[in-house]
RNA sequence: GGUCCGGUAGUUCAGUUGGUUAGAAUACAUGCCUGUCACGCAUGGGGUCGCGAGUUCGAGUCUCGUCCGGACCGCCA
């Protein structure tokens, strides 16, 4: 028998039981008359001892054992002499009486603890033994978690878990797809879903009524900290709904999850904005709202004193930071350096002190007399002590970059405290965005989502202008889910594919078998989609959703512990058909 | 495709203005040590300074190129 107790489990309540326990050595302390050894597994760790008066061989065994040898040790548990209040099983040790060497381990990269000597680049080269880190595995229990709860909670509520194909077929809209060569279909490629939109659209139509699926989606664009080209959504749809359905659905997911995970009770509405107002406000469709600081639009009040740059620019937007008025010329140099960063590209920054004594300090005083910035001040609802922070130029152009400084201000003055949890949905998302590389129109979600009724008559005239049966759920600034009131009508379809550049060949050619299905009978229907691992590292309190995927690829999309993608030998690319093409220079 | 940061012992890092034999901590090995739990003490081994070229009497240090890792922009319906 391998073990009769895990690592983690002996308390005082057992002393004088024989007891069998494998694991991993964390460490073996040799005293010279006598050896400890921390024998550590998933759940814990358990002190050995061994002593050369009782048995000399043993003892010699035991301080040999290096850094994760994998043993079995049999013995009786004894309370400690000396005990140790920080792990569980602090109050008692096992007298070794024997000692197996299940396996040796040679001495690992990195330390297997906590606080690891190991870099990243080590950590994932070595992956299976940065998951033996509690840390690291802790990260991936509460994705386990999260599992079970939806699952309970979607069950609960008549859903049903059906899987849908990962070979698919390749269709143009969208994100890049990740493409597989058919060896019995010569020359002909299926692709991997980007997600399973369309099935689980059929899937309405053949009644199932409320669908999900916990399920692996793939897109073949860049990655980021939190996006893998492989990642995992929790993906729904239900018929003979309504936005309001769906909002109210997955809102109740939403808190089922948060009071199972964290225990944190949201006995509150979650806020609702236009994504107008969202953009207006925040200068995102995700905005982090932990904290105010919202915009103010100054472009009537702040032109006309003849400074150029404010009389030539579209829109002059500002931000509020409470209590900065003491920012040294340094700390303001900083920000100016920010804002100008290429990623973010503002020309420069104005800012406006509001002093404590009630007096102004600007960097555009030339132009503006106090009277002037104190109606600025007036707007943005600032105090004395405040500072103002000043952004101008193209109009969509400044919010995003305001946007970021906004989220700057908000991380200096720690206002984005991770164990504070503010959801929200952005509601009436634009249902079509002009995209300037293909001169025609892109659906913003995507091309199965449907119009508002109110502003269906502008889809001719002013397409932009539309707005969509579109919704996402944010929280703290992360999108954690998106989903709309799909199109469940054959022309309707036909017209959004034609709006969308498509003739009427292609769209049959992509679609014909989803615009054939709405002809026998197709319920109104609609849902979401969360992104299971943002959700997994909300949870976590990471940044990065890397650390809540057990085997996740590096920045170039790489796995360097198995060293994928890989060439394949000449046989296989014969045998699917399959030659290399140059890019021209 | 682009911007920025990094690459020195197994590991995490320091390395001054370009100048002697490239250091520290930790890990590892050996020896000593009977209450450790970050055990302690002593000794020892361990380096293609990512790679290539250039400048120079001399390059870990400067320049260019390249590879690798990370963050971000573009991209991500």
């Amino acid at each position: 028998m391998y073990r009769t107790h895990t690592c983690g489990e002996l308390r005082i309540q057992n002393v004088n039981e024989t007891v069998t326990l494998s694991g991993w050595v964390q460490k073996a302390r040799d005293l010279g008359g006598m050896t400890f050894v921390d024998l550590r597994d998933r759940y814990g760790i358990t002190q050995f001892v061994f002593n050369m008066e009782t048995d000399a061989d043993l003892c010699d065994k035991a301080r040999k054992l290096g850094r994760e040898y994998v043993v079995a040790i049999t013995g009786k548990v004894a309370e400690r002499e000396s005990k140790n209040s920080k792990i569980p099983t602090g109050e008692v040790e096992i007298i070794a009486e024997k000692l197996e060497i299940l396996s040796k381990s040679a001495v690992p990269p990195f330390t297997i603890e906590d606080e690891t000597d190991g870099g990243d680049e080590l950590r994932m080269k070595y992956r299976y033994l940065d998951l033996r880190r509690n840390c690291v595995r802790e990260n991936l229990v509460i994705r386990h978690k999260m599992g079970i709860e939806v699952r309970n909670y979607l069950d609960q509520k008549d859903f049903i878990e059906t899987e849908t194909p990962v070979l698919i077929k390749s269709t143009p809209e969208g994100a890049r797809d990740f493409i597989v060569p058919s060896r019995m279909n010569p020359g002909e490629f299926y692709a991997l879903p980007q997600s399973p939109q369309v099935f689980k659209q059929l899937l309405m139509i053949s009644g199932f009524d409320r669908y999900y699926q916990i399920v692996k989606c793939f897109r073949d664009e860049d990655l980021r900290a939190d996006r893998q080209p492989e990642f995992t959504q929790i993906d729904c749809e239900m018929s003979f709904v309504e936005q309001e359905d769906i909002l109210n659905t997955f809102e109740g997911l939403t808190k089922h999850l948060f009071k199972k995970l964290k225990n944190v009770e949201m006995d509150f509405d979650f806020p609702r904005m236009s994504y107008a107002d969202a953009m207006k406000y925040y200068g995102s469709d995700k905005p982090d709202i932990r904290f105010e600081m919202k915009f103010v639009d100054l472009s009537e009040i702040a032109r006309g004193n003849d400074f150029k740059v404010f009389d030539e620019a579209e829109y002059i937007g500002a931000i509020c930071a409470e209590g900065c008025a003491n920012y040294t010329r340094k700390q303001l140099d900083k920000l100016t350096d920010f804002v100008k960063k290429p990623q973010i590209g503002a020309k420069g920054l104005v800012y406006v002190k509001y002093n404590e004594d009630g007096s102004f300090k600007s960097s555009v005083d030339k132009f503006y007399s106090a009277e002037d910035l104190a109606k600025w001040a007036e707007a943005c609802n600032a105090k004395p002590g405040d500072l103002i922070l000043v952004l101008v130029g193209d109009k969509a152009a400044t919010q995003t970059q305001l946007c970021e400084l906004r989220l700057e201000m908000g991380e200096r003055l720690g206002l984005r405290d991770k164990n504070k949890f503010s959801p929200m949905w952005v509601v009436d998302f634009p249902l079509l965005e002009w995209d300037e590389d293909s001169q025609r129109f892109h659906a913003m979600h995507h091309p199965f989502t449907s119009p508002k009724k109110e502003d269906f008559h502008l889809l001719d005239t002013d397409p932009g202008a539309v707005r969509a049966n579109a919704y996402d759920l944010v929280i703290n600034g992360v999108e954690i889910g998106g989903g709309s009131i799909r199109i469940h009508d054959t022309d309707q379809q036909k017209q959004m594919f034609r709006h969308l550049g498509f003739t009427d060949e292609e769209a049959k050619e992509q679609f014909g078998f989803l615009m054939d299905a709405f002809q026998y009978g197709a319920p109104p229907h609609g849902g979401i989609a969360f992104g299971f691992d943002r959700l997994a590292s909300l949870f976590a309190g990471l940044e990065t959703i890397r650390d809540v995927i057990a085997f996740p690829k590096n920045n170039s999309g790489r796995d360097v512990m198995i060293d994928s993608p890989s060439a394949v030998a000449d046989d296989q690319l014969l045998e699917l058909n399959l030659d290399f093409r140059q890019k021209p220079e």
